[in-house]
RNA sequence: GGCCCAUUCGUCUAUCGGUUAGGACGCAAGAUUUUCAUUCUUGAAAGAGCAGUUCGACUCUGCUAUGGGCUGCCA
């Protein structure tokens, strides 16, 4: 196939889109650039009652924040446009009385309420209901009703669907990327709704195969859970006469909750205490609020690699891989079958990874709005010095500010742990004789400050680990934080002073 | 219930008939260390079950079991 390659993430904007769905648009993107193709982004709206105000704009501030370009689509354009299906709706209508009049589809005036009926009357029966061959000639369509009673329901108004006349007892041959050849036997599946007249809108699976049509698709890459109606969609290109132009079909591993059962769903994040969301989301109706892996403090990097190997390896022991690395490796073939249990700790892990190895730089631009907040002005140069020094202690850029905090505020409190440990005995008075050795330091560097105080420490027969941890104790108020040179050279020496000060002054010993 | 998909350490996975079944997360132990981490080393840990094909099966086939998805005028 020499076809120019076209994929489209087409989500419907119901609410934020959740991990899977990143992790759809990602593959697809993968694939695109992989092969030099186009991204596009549709906005499948055709359900009006499940719309929600600024899910679109959430959507595509995702896509936006982890990378993912749109070559065509809604918010870029594009020979195809308008790419929001409800801006398309006048398409449809034509295609859906097309299926009626070659004999694939019809119409039905069942009611929602009517159709409830049969569905409760089958459930006490022990059965499913189905729409399909077996009763589609008993129920109100055009099938059972005659030409006259149809155009007369239509014409005063009564609401209509049009349905896909599934053929009996066919064997659908299929073809997955992923999943290899697949049959089903028509027999086992119903007609589908394809139109409503109801919003003049068509349902997903008429919409998709037009627009997939019309806009050249050449592979849709989509969720595991519309496996079951690709053999619809295989008749429905059929039915239209496009079969030479059918994009092949690669149906992805669904991601499953990270413990008990199930796919992941939206409410499962503050449930399981790990965001679900790639960004922060409020609801406008409902003001419900749910966490996002970018202010739970993670890279956007560190999530695309975390999501890109859930589902997908590239047979190489390597992890660590940018966008682009990513762009190289990927391959659908690579794709594994079964559903993927999301891990919480393994995206701890990589955002970790990204952080221990990015330069001071990269990291003062994240860090300078976490310090102002704090109400810290330094320039570029020290707050990437501050989280650099710190970098390998951090797993989220949210840990950024109690690890480092010490370097621009001087202790309020001391650790009751440490105090008890080092504020004792001979400490203060040492402390008190070790204050004026730094005092009498020129050279506030560390290697210097290192090598003099070394020597005082030997020569006054202390051992290192009291010096140092009374030294803490002053400086950071806590057993925590760098080697203590990186500390004093940091702060400087008038600030060490004080700080030693403010302890030998404030804080009685202890016994 | 029906249809479809899947099944290797707790988890993510490698293996495309012949391997001591490899790696990673997590876990445990040890080393390093002025604190806390990091880092390093080591360890425990897997082919769902039963048949069959084959000289040989984690790999191929069938059945069973288990898990998952779908079964809406939602996508």
């Amino acid at each position: 196939m020499s076809r120019e390659v076209r994929v489209r993430f087409a989500p419907s904007p119901t609410g934020p889109l959740h991990i899977g769905g990143v992790r759809t648009a990602l593959y697809n993107y993968l694939f695109a650039r992989r092969h030099g193709g186009k991204m596009i982004l549709r906005i499948e709206d055709t359900d009006s009652q499940r719309f929600v105000p600024g899910a679109e704009e959430y959507i595509i501030e995702s896509l936006k924040w982890c990378g993912i370009e749109i070559d065509e689509g809604v918010g870029v354009g594009g020979p195809h446009a308008p790419y929001r299906q409800s801006e398309r709706r006048d398409i449809y209508l034509k295609y859906a009385k097309q299926l009626v009049e070659a004999g694939w589809a019809y119409y039905a005036f069942d009611t929602p309420e009517e159709l409830d009926a049969l569905r409760k009357e089958a459930e006490e029966a022990g059965k499913t209901f189905a729409y399909n061959y077996e009763v589609r000639e008993k129920l109100p369509t055009s099938l059972s009703l005659g030409a006259d009673e149809v155009e007369a329901r239509i014409a005063r108004g009564d609401q209509w669907v049009v349905r896909f006349k599934m053929p009996e007892n066919e064997v659908v041959k299929m073809d997955d990327l992923i999943r290899g050849h697949v049959e089903v036997n028509t027999s086992t599946l119903d007609d589908k709704v394809l139109y409503k007249s109801a919003d003049a809108l068509p349902t997903y699976h008429l919409a998709n195969i037009v627009d997939d049509h019309l806009m050249e698709v050449s592979h849709v890459i989509r969720g595991e859970e519309w496996l079951p109606s690709l053999p619809l969609h295989y008749l429905l290109y059929r039915a239209f006469g496009w079969t030479d132009t059918q994009p092949e079909f690669a149906h992805l591993p669904l991601l499953l909750k990270p413990t008990g059962g199930g796919k992941l769903s939206k409410r499962d994040g503050d449930k399981m205490g790990f965001p679900v969301f790639p960004l922060f989301w409020k609801s406008p109706s409902t003001g419900e609020t749910a966490r996002g892996y970018r202010e739970d403090g993670y890279l956007a990097e560190a999530f695309i690699n975390m999501l890109a190997l859930l589902g997908w390896n590239p047979g190489t022991e390597q992890e660590i891989f940018s966008m682009q690395e990513l762009i190289n490796a990927f391959s659908l073939e690579r794709v594994s079958k079964a559903g993927a249990r999301f891990q919480p700790d393994k995206a701890k892990w990589f955002n970790a990874q990204y952080l221990h190895t990015m330069s001071d730089e990269a990291l003062a631009a994240i860090y300078q709005p976490i310090l102002k907040e704090h109400g810290i002005e330094v320039s570029d140069a020290v707050a990437g010095k501050a989280a650099g020094i710190m970098k390998e202690r951090m797993t989220l850029t949210t840990d950024m500010w109690d690890l480092t905090s010490f370097f621009f505020v001087a202790p309020t409190e001391y650790e009751e742990k440490l105090t008890k440990k080092q504020w004792k005995g001979d400490n203060p008075a040492m402390l008190a004789k070790f204050r004026e050795v730094l005092a009498a330091i020129d050279d506030f560097s560390k290697e210097n400050t290192e090598v003099v105080v070394k020597a005082w420490i030997e020569a006054n027969g202390y051992s290192l680990g009291q010096v140092m941890n009374t030294l803490r104790l002053a400086l950071v108020g806590a057993g925590k934080g760098p080697g203590m040179f990186d500390v004093t050279e940091f702060i400087g020496k008038q600030e060490c002073l004080k700080r030693i000060d403010s302890l030998i002054a404030n804080v009685t010993p202890v016994e």
